[in-house]
DNA sequence: AGATCGATTTACGTAAAAGTCAATTTTTGC
DNA sequence: GCAAAAATTGACTTTTACGTAAATCGATCT
């Protein structure tokens, strides 16, 4: 069986964050464990979540943007514009993403670049020596 | 030839960005337009570092990341020590990069989902109404 | 010269995403 | 059932990357 509970400090060390980034998860409306007296217990999905929103920050995204896509699972919105702008709105963010993972792909082979000048830095520098 | 010289809001509409941010840039030591006067003169090569600074920035990278890897390409550190910390840093960096890449993958994989939930739910309310 | 219009400088302000600290409260280990 | 450890809350602080406002400068047109 799957673990039914985690505790806040498993978790903070499960992902390197600390207590108090999870409780500010939980001010944003992003999580929301179950409580045990002000005792909060986190269970998978709580888990799972958490996972999803550190993702979404190391690419960048910020609160707002990752509560909008959590928001969209929990309940898909019933307005036809709403929906119809929301779609636009994850068009957009699809457009920056491959213009992100470009950048990264550009960066990537100039670090390659550095580092050779490193060495070559270093064979310069072991040789005078 | 190539232009000699842009000047700031040239620059500011080429790329999106504010005459505060470019000033701000030279301060952080990231740029170093000529001058006449007062007035700051920039260069082809000044425009392509800034085109680097911007990637950088889309990216996640700080200020001080991105001075530092502008500062390689100036002049390699000469110490051994710090060649290798440089090393080093650079290896760390590109695994992150690679997690970010895979990060990036990911959530573009998540954003088709959530398309399709926008679709699924568009059909539903069309047919409804 | 005067007017105008962009550019500069200086200083202070701001927003996001936590970090830090202190004062309780709860839980637990025995 | 009580002390120690862990968790909570609230307020305040920090950092990064600029924004903004006000005053000044400088070039150019007429």
């Amino acid at each position: 069986m799957v673990k039914k509970y985690y505790s806040i400090t498993e978790l903070t060390r499960e992902f390197g964050v600390s207590t108090r980034t999870l409780r500010f998860y939980e001010d944003e409306g992003l999580i929301q464990p179950e409580r045990r007296g002000r005792t909060r217990l986190f269970r998978p999905a709580d888990r799972a979540l958490i996972q999803e929103i550190l993702r979404g920050r190391r690419i960048g995204f910020t609160i707002a943007e990752i509560r909008e896509i959590i928001q969209v699972y929990k309940e898909p919105p019933g307005e036809i514009g709403q929906l119809k702008l929301l779609m636009k709105r994850v068009d957009e963010k699809r457009d920056e993403l491959r213009q992100k993972r470009k950048d990264i792909e550009d960066t990537l082979a100039e670090l390659d670049n550095v580092e050779e000048a490193c060495l070559t830095r270093l064979a310069e520098i072991g040789v005078g020596t």
